[in-house]
DNA sequence: GCGATATAATAGCACTAGCTACTATTGCAA
DNA sequence: TTGCAATAGTAGCTAGTGCTATTATATCGC
């Protein structure tokens, strides 16, 4: 059953994401938006392709989430005076508590998810999912072996 | 950056599904699909709410995901004689062999996915996210605290 | 300066996923 | 036996995600 465990962390991603889901309701964001807002918070001004960079998705998907968080007022877009091609995005004020909120409540539920493991066993989770997730971060970038 | 671990998941689950995707593109099943069509072959004429408890996802996930496998020719449903309101899924012959391939090159990236870690830490890392994914399954459950 | 190439973002299509609401059926209880 | 609650499955809406293709702009080479 060595196979199961892509989908043993399927799962627990999925579930993590529901529960977050779950948690956030209320901010009116989800918890795939918010981790967006504290990459925006921390980079201010950053390009779409910056973010798709940082979170590791493809371009159109930061633009579909950024449609519909400046919908929702929490960013703006603003134009590039350098590259009339980008965009710059910054947070707006009521994103602020938002973000704090969200970060609360993300604490927590790792904490849950996280029950029963020693300190120890922490780190070393964190530890061992950063490698798998560097492993398979590469193992996309280039052409498997020889298929040029 | 302690609430970081639920993204890391995600990302690394993300990838994954990615990867084996990119790999099966040929036979015409996304990861998630041979998923789905493994836990039928272990189990010929379940029921669609049976494999959605054992995914752990909603019913009409499973119900959406069936539509697209009958039309692909790769499951059938059968009416279940014993109550009408429910189907019994089976395997059709031909995706006998993709369930093979599959397993396959899941098998293969599941062991890039891990490269670089020893026997010891591939069974320590299944140990932990079979935890947190149970864990996180739980919390799903019940209504948090004292919400009603 | 001009043309080829690269890059930033987006449009259309498809799949996974969940929520709420709904239908059809079952099964229990009065 | 009838009537109501539980269950199996589905429809509409929305979000995240990726692929391929497209547009607009930038940049490099000449």
């Amino acid at each position: 059953m060595t196979e199961s465990i892509g989908f043993l962390m399927n799962d627990a991603a999925r579930l993590f994401r529901k529960a977050l889901d779950a948690r956030a309701i209320e901010t009116g964001v989800t918890s795939l938006q918010w981790r967006l807002l504290a990459w925006i918070l921390r980079n201010p001004g950053a390009s779409q392709g910056f973010l798709a960079d940082r979170l590791e998705v493809e371009p159109i998907t930061v633009s579909r989430m950024v449609d519909r968080l400046v919908e929702a007022g929490h960013i703006e877009r603003r134009p590039d005076p350098d590259d009339r091609r980008a965009w710059k995005i910054y947070l707006t004020e009521c994103a602020m508590p938002i973000v704090r909120d969200l970060r609360t409540m993300a604490d927590d539920l790792v904490d849950q998810a996280l029950d029963g493991l020693s300190p120890a066993e922490r780190a070393e989770f964190e530890r061992l999912v950063t490698r798998v997730r560097e492993n398979l971060s590469s193992c996309g970038q280039e052409p498997l072996n020889g298929h040029a």
